[in-house]
DNA sequence: GTGAAAGCGCTAACAC
DNA sequence: GTGTTAGCGCTTTCAC
């Protein structure tokens, strides 16, 4: 490591490349972009000059002065340790890769007026484009940095107030099969449990729910509806309550992984087993100590095509908004109920555990 | 939306709300800083003159200009798939965003030299910092990077070939009390299933588990260690052939949350319930339908105290380089074996189902 | 308070 | 092939 290279604060510029190597400044860019041809014996100076003195391009310049794209894509989503966003987040991640495209990923706030305040930062940085998972309220706010020219795609709820591309799920459909499933099974009185109605994909899937019953020409008690369960955690404490009522549901059906996830620990903690159709699937569902159902769907997909979409609006593409719905199943999940045998050798709580 | 917005290309400057609002360049500067007096009568033209031309500062241009940073952070990782690196992007995201900041995430590649080019990358956008989570082989070539002035902080690992700020786990005290506590029960064929150990946190964690023996005064004999099992898949089907052997051994220490899924999986598969110590906590570990213990500590934590580190670095603080070692804990996880009731009412498996 | 001029680091355009 | 000049959009002088 050479002293000259501890700038500390300044950084080598390409003018004080071309001095050390004795060229001039358009030399020196030349040699730096390797696209125009350059005599052997310069270019290798100004390698050497810009070498020694630990010389990195400035790209922020470079798009400045060239008008060319920052190559750089925005992701505003919520939280990593859901694994349906960090699925999302990593299928953007790829496809960004592919196109040679960094991403920025940036928190969409808890409601509209946080999620604008972060896309007009990412357009002030001038990103080519926008994937937003929208989070509730009016979206109309953002037609203004769309017109503008920053292309947007939203992934898993349709924005509202706004006309744009979006890739989304069959709520309706998927929710639909997942409570026919249990009223196919003869049960009526069935738990759901969900997240708030400010979610549209929530209202959906609720929807989807009172059609399968309306299939069967069965009427259905709006107040089998638990609202408002956001973590594993509500809905533990709501299903603690719920089981320890007279007539308890026969089965439940959660509005996604959170809330399955928080029924399941309830229902497994009172040993109980009705049966539960859960939206969205989710690790490790394949090792759940009883049997269970999840309206399970692509999620990677849900990212990718998302990234794809987004990709042709930043190359240029012009068409109509184009709103992509991706299909749900049904997948029977968890294991059987027949018990592992006894090892006779499984460890016993020890001291120092938690 | 009015038809002056729509510049398809071309953005309005500065210089152009200035001549709209008939005002100097600079006045439309301090207005848009909203931070040196203006006239407020001046300064509302300005305003409006901006919004009628949709006018976006360029964030790029100012920080060339003045020199100030761009509030930009980059994050080297692997697969945001992986709810352990997915949990560590959640923490630098949101340090960063009580930073202000804005975080790049990019993929820190398949080798050192994949590594380097992506650091150089976020280098050219001058990033103010970089978190990475190094991948195996020699990471001596960051080192001109950081002496220019970007500084890095290294998650997980250390960085071979370099002194820098680094959080990682306390690997081999893990591992060798994990391994401990089945030693402890009598068990000393041991399966260890472990990634590769060119990823150096295999080899401590390999070091505990002989540490753990030798502790003991017992022999350990290295055709227990399975090497280079890097997915859940393969782990179960090398667990597949262990399990076939005439003497298998009697309980399973898995180097990661990956292997020990999968080893889960074949166990369960098997009908087996040989006791497992899995290195990693996971989601929904406590439900697992069978015991095992898990060295866990506090992922969250590894993010957010390196960002914490890397966010005293950006403000200029002058310190040695420091490794921050976590603590790990042994924490019993899975269900106990009894079985949960027939509830009579199960759902069976239906058509269209898979 | 306000404006004119210079220049951040780089590339485009044009000369040589 | 190479160098010179101008200027991307903005902020910083420094006059007024």
């Amino acid at each position: 490591m050479n002293a000259d290279s501890h700038h500390q604060g300044r950084r080598p510029t390409m003018t004080d490349v071309a001095q050390r190597a004795g060229v001039s400044l358009k030399t020196v860019s030349r040699v730096v972009n390797g696209v125009q041809s350059v005599d052997a014996q310069m270019a290798s100076r100004v390698q050497e000059a810009a070498e020694e003195l630990g010389y990195r391009p400035n790209f922020a310049a470079a798009v400045l002065r060239s008008g060319s794209s920052t190559a750089t894509i925005g992701l505003l989503i919520k939280d990593l340790r859901n694994e349906f966003y960090a699925t999302i987040a990593a299928a953007v991640a790829d496809v960004a890769r592919a196109n040679g495209f960094q991403l920025i990923t940036s928190y969409s706030g808890e409601n509209a007026d946080d999620e604008l305040e972060a896309v007009q930062d990412l357009c002030r940085r001038r990103v080519d484009g926008l994937l937003i998972v929208p989070t509730s309220g009016d979206h109309a706010g953002l037609q203004k940095e769309m017109d503008l020219g920053t292309p947007m795609v939203f992934l898993d709820r349709r924005p509202e107030g706004l006309d744009a591309d979006a890739v989304v799920l069959d709520n309706f459909a998927g929710a639909r099969a997942g409570a026919g499933l249990l009223l196919d099974e003869g049960h009526t009185r069935i738990g759901i449990l969900i997240d708030t109605l400010k979610m549209p994909t929530m209202g959906q899937r609720l929807d989807g729910v009172r059609q399968a019953y309306a299939d069967r020409g069965l009427p259905f008690d709006e107040s089998q509806v638990v609202h408002n369960v956001a973590t594993p955690e509500k809905a533990a404490r709501r299903m603690d309550a719920i089981l320890a009522e007279e007539q308890p549901p026969t089965a439940f059906f959660c509005g996604n992984n959170r809330s399955g996830v928080g029924a399941l620990r309830a229902l497994w903690a009172h040993r109980r087993a009705e049966p539960l159709v859960c939206f969205d699937d989710f690790h490790l569902s394949d090792l759940m100590p009883r049997p269970l159902t999840v309206i399970s769907y692509d999620n990677y997909a849900l990212g990718a095509l998302g990234a794809e979409l987004l990709f042709r609006r930043i190359r240029g593409e012009d068409f109509d908004p184009e709103t992509v719905v991706l299909p749900t199943q049904l997948s029977r999940r968890g294991t059987s109920t027949d018990c592992p045998p006894d090892p006779g050798t499984a460890s016993q709580p020890t001291e120092g555990i938690q």
